[in-house]
DNA sequence: ATGTCTGCAAATCCTTTGCATTTTA
DNA sequence: TAAAATGCAAAGGATTTGCAGACAT
């Protein structure tokens, strides 16, 4: 399990690569995206930075750009409005999501292969998916 | 291989079971997701229908009637925005979605067993998921 | 120094809500 | 004719855009 220090030096890394700048908002969106490290909604993450010290709209751009340099991931979720995380590098899950109360864990496998191959077969290129399950999980029983 | 019809007579009984009206709107949407069978924003459902017709509001709002009669399923997708289709009543599969032209073929088959029996394991019950292939296809390589 | 990033305000997109009128059962 | 569904207008929530000033390289 990379320490939290490393998932952050290598995100630092991912954006010196991509020429994007070392700036205060971003360093601290990635502080706090690896010590949470669960999916959260761009209001969540700017209200953890406190919502006094960066602009929401500035959370939502950076969002974007470690989207694209693929630091963070965007999870679409069944109410339609988007969670991030940052990127598992190696590993690769799917999350089981309370409806209720949004406590989500992490689930430690992905069997969506067969369906890529499908896809594969049928001429589609640069495939993903989106995976995630929704429940009410004990305590909001 | 159910018949048009037979598809749309079967949604018409869980209108009725489900104590809904059997309106002009309602007949219309019926008949256009049993004919176009593939999933469709609200937006394009409604412009199908001939947007002069029926109001947007009024397809949201029987999108959404549709859903809780099981008649109807919402899909969310990687933009954010949802699509609906007739609910597939025996066959539970899912959709390989062309990012640039929306073409949608259904994959036949699921294969999220394993990530289910973890959830339940892990306490929730409840559990649905939700699972799109995203990709290009060969027209708009 | 210059091109990028930020904050603020305002716009946009999709979807939902309120209310008076029409329609179905 | 009573309850439910519709249309229109307006609100709502999440996300995006424009622009002037601030900041990183």
């Amino acid at each position: 399990m990379p320490s939290s220090n490393h998932r952050f030096d290598t995100a630092i890394s991912s954006l010196k690569k991509e020429k994007l700048r070392i700036t205060e908002p971003r360093k601290a969106l990635l502080q706090l995206l690896v010590e949470v490290s669960k999916p959260l909604s761009a209001e969540e993450l700017h209200e953890n930075l406190g919502s006094d010290h960066f602009d929401l709209v500035t959370v939502y751009r950076n969002l974007e750009a470690f989207e694209n340099a693929g630091i963070a991931n965007r999870i679409p979720t069944e109410s339609g409005k988007s969670l991030y995380e940052l990127n598992a590098e190696q590993h690769h899950y799917h999350h089981i999501i309370c409806r209720k109360c949004h406590h989500t864990e992490k689930l430690d496998s992905c069997e969506v292969m067969k369906l890529e191959t499908l896809a594969k077969d049928l001429g589609y290129s640069e495939i993903t998916h989106v995976l995630e399950l929704y429940g009410v999980c004990e305590n909001c029983r």
